[in-house]
DNA sequence: CTCCTGAATGCTAACGTAAACATTCGTGCC
DNA sequence: GGCACGAATGTTTACGTTAGCATTCAGGAG
């Protein structure tokens, strides 16, 4: 086994400076009325002790643990690692910190984290990219407990921070028909991601309101692989593609590479993201610019916010925008 | 404030049960010479009550919390943080949790990420990337807790699971000079970092040792958008690169292509990672493939070893291969 | 019937901290 | 000089759990 080797605690602190553990309690929560020398022999107690507050008692008899938990997804994709890294650097700027946890799809495995996280007395739960199946055991499990689900686009019952899905595939699809394409075709995430669901949803909306022909959704999985393996089932007639993330759209990009067609010279794509890659992928992608640094941030906000108690703000909707590079143009003539 | 708003206790479920605090506990932690019956009204009651066992509190009076502490840095690059997301992922299946801390190379930064983690109680720490800010403030700070060094490559005085980076680095060269390549220029990563120092290092013996003309360094910081200016300032004699990661390879195959030569055409491009992205790119890449799965599960295994006091295994050295695709050939007649 | 034994369960203390209340002490005022 | 008062510090208790020892109980041996 290993051995405790448990530190010095408040008391022997309070017994080398010579007063009582509560005053060593009141320099360390920075409480007024300390007289200075006071405070002075204590600071260096602890020093020579090399003393370290003990944050799981602290958080036992407080009830509150300044952590942050998090649950994101199992799969190793930079948009949610992004958002979760997001958070953590917001949480610490605030003062908080994280538990993460991962967890598959699996109802278990969910269930697990979120026994995890609440069992360790956080303060609030950050849901990153949630899965369906997340959702529901969170409506279960949570109580009073202050929850944002991130970049869902849209849960109208609890607070949420959602990126505007739907104002971002109409920029877009706006985008595409402006430029004249009127043979469009969708390549969706996993359809059980609420991400996913609701830029398909958007996109069918799109198409139906302005007319045009509907080709059938090619379902990805948020992989470049999954991206050029769609690249191998689109329709031909497609002039134009709208990639749900970045990374499908590498793939695809690759696909018809492969094909001899050329990006945008054969067909257009748009994407979803905005990532570090896409601004010097070949070519670099005209794509839906997606903040997380400022989801993340204001996801903590309204966390803190409600943490301390504060009426929770409405739900916060960021606006994505359209960055326009080179992966678009207008459809061939022969189109 | 927030309402304390604590859930049941052991005690409550006791008194529903109708035993007593302690022998609920023996049921929570399957404790053998519990009768059936008594066993069965206790989860009864638990189940009532929706009684959640309260980890702080456990970990108080155990001093052991199952939980692993990983340090990252504050970037979002897809390499470490699909390390991170690997230990995290090989933790949870051995029965531990993760506590995440990224944090800036400053050292009060260090020094507070480590602070929240050891007050935290957490049986062992990851690194992850380490600037070296960390590395020292690490080795002040931790007693008898077991620590694991991730892809630094070296660190021969502590446990350290690392990917062999001169042996990649050597895979890479070796690849390029077999091709004829003779001026070879290396855009590194910020060497404030352990890899991108060893990739360097690496990288000048083999030069040196193959007779070659030295070019300067280009020190990049991991970005797609440094690889692109790297690109910018490349030696025009050079025939091939070899660069640190893969979005730096990104960035650059991004300037040569505004600048109007082509990939490997012009220019071949060795890289390091395998991302994802990689296999996508245009050119697919060319690049040393990090197993960042496997050097996950091992810091893992090696961690819930020491944990249970069993001796840490000596230092384990991954080793990567390279994956060729179509960023290399050989250089241009007219070089 | 009593005593012993082992199985099942209960009781008490402890982990390290902070909240709430209690006490001490110095100081200024009458 | 005595008293009141606020500042500084101390004491007690509780947070939810588990370790360690104590107790109860049933059943078999003598």
């Amino acid at each position: 086994m290993a051995k405790a080797a448990r530190g010095p605690s408040i008391r022997d602190v309070a017994r080398r400076a010579g007063v009582s553990p509560q005053t060593v309690s009141r320099v360390l929560n920075d409480f007024a009325g300390i007289r200075v020398a006071t405070r002075e022999r204590v600071l260096e107690a602890m020093a020579e002790l090399n003393y370290r507050r003990n944050l799981t008692a602290r958080t036992l008899v407080t009830g509150r643990s300044n952590t942050i938990g998090m649950i994101g997804p199992d799969i190793p994709a930079i948009g949610p690692l992004s958002s979760l890294h997001a958070v953590e650097r917001a949480a610490r700027e605030a003062g908080f910190h994280t538990l993460l946890t991962s967890t598959s799809p699996s109802p278990d495995d969910v269930a697990g984290a979120l026994e995890f996280l609440l069992g360790r007395g956080i303060d609030a739960l950050v849901l990153v990219a949630e899965h369906r199946s997340v959702q529901k055991a969170v409506d279960a499990a949570i109580g009073e407990l202050p929850v944002v689900h991130l970049l869902t686009g849209g849960r109208p019952q609890r607070t949420s921070i959602s990126i505007d899905q739907a104002g971002g595939v109409r920029a877009a699809l706006e985008h595409l028909l402006a430029l004249g394409h009127r043979c469009i075709q969708h390549i969706s995430g996993p359809l059980d991601y609420s991400e996913a669901q609701l830029r398909r949803d958007a996109f069918r909306d799109m198409i139906f309101s302005a007319g045009l022909e509907e080709f059938p959704n090619i379902e990805g999985d948020w992989t470049t692989d999954s991206g050029y393996a769609a690249g191998q089932q689109l329709d031909p007639r497609a002039t134009a593609v709208f990639s749900a993330n970045d990374q499908m759209s590498f793939g695809l990009i690759h696909a018809l590479a492969d094909q001899g067609r050329s990006v945008p010279g054969d067909v257009s794509v748009v994407s979803f993201d905005d990532t570090p890659e896409s601004r010097h992928s070949l070519p670099p992608l005209t794509t839906v610019h997606q903040d997380f640094e400022a989801v993340g941030k204001l996801a903590v906000k309204v966390l803190v916010a409600r943490i301390a108690g504060e009426h929770a703000p409405p739900n916060d909707l960021i606006v994505p925008w359209l960055v326009e590079r080179s992966s678009t143009a207008g459809p061939r003539a022969s189109a």
